[in-house]
DNA sequence: ATGACGATTTACT
DNA sequence: GTAAATCGTCATA
């Protein structure tokens, strides 16, 4: 008879308790490494993504942030909900960003999703990167590797936009739940991609990903 | 009303 | 390595 303080382990298609989401975003990014996204369709199709990349996003502090130095705008408003739900936001004209909301209520953390394996319903995945896309034959599209590797082909792949806005990620038809958690030996951490006006804070080592996996959007160094 | 910019991706030299 | 694509958002006026 094992302890009553014994744990069960979740199961990968289990969600995650509040308390995961709550803490700062430096804490949970490295934590959603190996987490599964379900995606579930209009018609019940469930796609599945195994995260292999994120960045934290600290708010007020971080120059890198939206919620820069307590910036509030019509667009960052899923900022400073508690977190659990979901900011995606649009850029360069062309492309969503999907992130998770962390922290508590007003501190403005997310982490940003920036890579991920597929696990189910693959081909459906590659059929989503096509339609957004205008050249044929190219290996980014039509190769596990290349499927989701940066934040704006993973949403073209899941059917993530914006109109996840604001979802609470516990539940379809977007949601996060344990899937296989990395060990931390197998995490890599270096600078966040694309954010070069940031001053100092673009040196900072919040980008996290599983060392040397294949769907990386970009090499890492550590 | 106007203009600069961006947590990207792609093709091309 | 560089540059183009493409448009919502925000600051300024």
């Amino acid at each position: 008879m094992p302890p009553t303080t014994t744990k069960k382990s979740p199961r990968p298609t289990d969600p995650l308790p509040t308390s995961f989401y709550t803490r700062p975003a430096d804490a949970v990014a490295p934590d959603l490494l190996g987490r599964f996204i379900i995606r579930t369709l209009d018609d019940g199709t469930k796609l599945i993504a195994q995260i292999i990349e994120t960045e934290a996003y600290l708010g007020s502090p971080d120059r890198a942030s939206h919620a820069h130095g307590g910036r509030r705008t019509p667009r960052n408003q899923p900022l400073y909900q508690p977190g659990g739900c979901a900011y995606v936001y649009f850029i360069y004209g062309m492309y969503e960003c999907f992130n998770i909301v962390t922290g508590t209520a007003d501190n403005g953390d997310a982490v940003l999703i920036r890579a991920a394996a597929p696990i189910r319903g693959e081909d459906l995945m590659l059929a989503n990167r096509r339609r957004h896309s205008r050249s044929r034959g190219n290996p980014r599209h039509t190769t596990p590797d290349f499927l989701m590797g940066g934040p704006g082909k993973l949403c073209q792949a899941l059917l993530i936009d914006r109109s996840h806005n604001l979802h609470p990620i516990h539940r379809p038809p977007l949601q996060i739940t344990a899937g296989i958690p990395a060990a931390p030996a197998e995490i890599r951490t270096g600078p966040r991609i694309g954010i070069d006006y940031a001053g100092d804070a673009r040196h900072w080592p919040l980008r996290f990903a599983l060392a040397g996996h294949p769907a990386m959007s970009r090499p890492i160094l550590r």
